[in-house]
DNA sequence: ACCTGAACACCGTTCAAGT
DNA sequence: ACCTGAACACCGTTCAAGT
């Protein structure tokens, strides 16, 4: 089938020959399967079946890896926004591309902590900034003032993201708790402080235990666009 | 003055005697003075002038070292939080103390990463979160509109401290470069492109080059609370 | 041009032992 | 009850050397 490998000499695996594709590949390849702490040059190293310094060829340090890494997966949603309908209503086009980088956060925790750090470094990055950005053109609204509404939008995106892309604790991890008895012990914990002391927290507790994380995305999300329609008289 | 200290002996120097408060101390020390990377158990333990193992004593691990270290400043900010007057608009109330909360990150850009993680081990982040949520239950909502008020102004307050929180680029750091002429470098950069396919881009980079993060939190801020005020129908 | 092995300096964490 | 020294297993990064 395949042709012989250039790599395999007739004594058996010698050299192994990468490429930039293929390190960003296995790249997220772990950290999708175990989080941003499963990413070290060795494990990489392994999976690409060579040695740790090999990488360095690629990038210069973990951080550009990182951002490599994060810029590669954005491509992908970049597709995905670019593949919205798009309608009438220039706000709802923003709500629907937010939502998207939202489910693309939720299918990659690990993207949180990363999204949208480095617009340099990251080509992809801009391109989508750009896409959200275009919306803006189409209201009624001043430079400064769009800067501010796509700032804001991506602030809300991030902000919810990096509430998700905290490692559940230990527990959970293990398999021992899921999240909802996790919430829920948590919950219980609120519930036993003195309500005199802590009203908000006795009247919210029952939203908080079980909540879902793409509710609270939703209604923050919905705030800022719906100050933002307010700013831009529509 | 100060009485001999029982942890030295007349052979000088023997062991080293903590506390909860003298180990959380040092550690926001080390924090304040050259950020997150800066504090390990091997500089926190010379800074206490005894070994590593012994930091073990007060917390389990590192990361309930960064929770407690984190909560231990959270205390401060509540009294700031706690000395703001209060008005008779309770949104105007919730401004104040997102602001509040802002400027104290801005002063400590690591806590960004840390900020509202975890309110079990952070029983002052709690405290913080039912001062935010006390003013909602001024407004006119629902338990779960109240929940989800809170949760967007927080998440407005992280995301913008998230991109505060960024290590500047190894040159800003040198002193080679100030966040100005960074900032410049980047719009440049923006100015290059293709004006056909990045028309927002080139649209806002005036406003993007030189701009106050203070100012791009306080307009996402003002556009949540717009769309609250707008829920609460105040 | 691209890959390797071995080293370096540094982590968090543990543990048996001291006081 | 609290502290110590030394070890362990792991990091990112470098470099002289190979192909």
């Amino acid at each position: 089938m395949a042709a012989r490998q250039q790599n395999r000499s007739s004594q058996g695996r010698r050299r192994a020959s990468h490429s930039m594709e293929s390190v960003l590949t296995e790249a997220v390849a772990l950290l999708d399967e175990a989080g941003a702490p499963a990413l070290t040059f060795r494990a990489l190293a392994q999976r690409l079946g060579g040695g740790v310094a090999s990488i360095y060829w690629y990038v210069a340090n973990k951080d550009e890896l990182l951002d490599l890494a994060t810029d590669h997966v954005i491509g992908s949603i970049l597709s995905d926004v670019e593949a919205l309908p798009g309608g009438d209503d220039p706000v709802d086009d923003l709500r629907a591309i937010a939502v998207t980088l939202f489910d693309a956060i939720v299918a990659r925790p690990w993207l949180g902590a990363y999204f949208m750090r480095n617009t340099n470094a990251q080509s992809n990055s801009l391109r989508l900034y750009e896409h959200l950005g275009a919306q803006t053109l189409r209201l009624d609204l001043t430079a400064r003032q769009r800067f501010h509404a796509v700032s804001a939008i991506i602030g809300v995106v991030v902000g919810s993201a990096v509430d998700l892309g905290q490692e559940p604790p230990q527990e959970v991890l293990d398999g021992h708790l899921g999240r909802d008895e996790f919430l829920g012990r948590a919950a219980q914990a609120w519930r036993e402080l003195d309500p005199a002391d802590f009203p908000f927290v006795h009247g919210i507790v029952d939203e908080f235990d079980g909540h879902d994380d793409a509710d609270q995305f939703r209604s923050a999300l919905d705030l800022t666009l719906a100050g933002l329609r307010l700013q831009a008289g529509t």
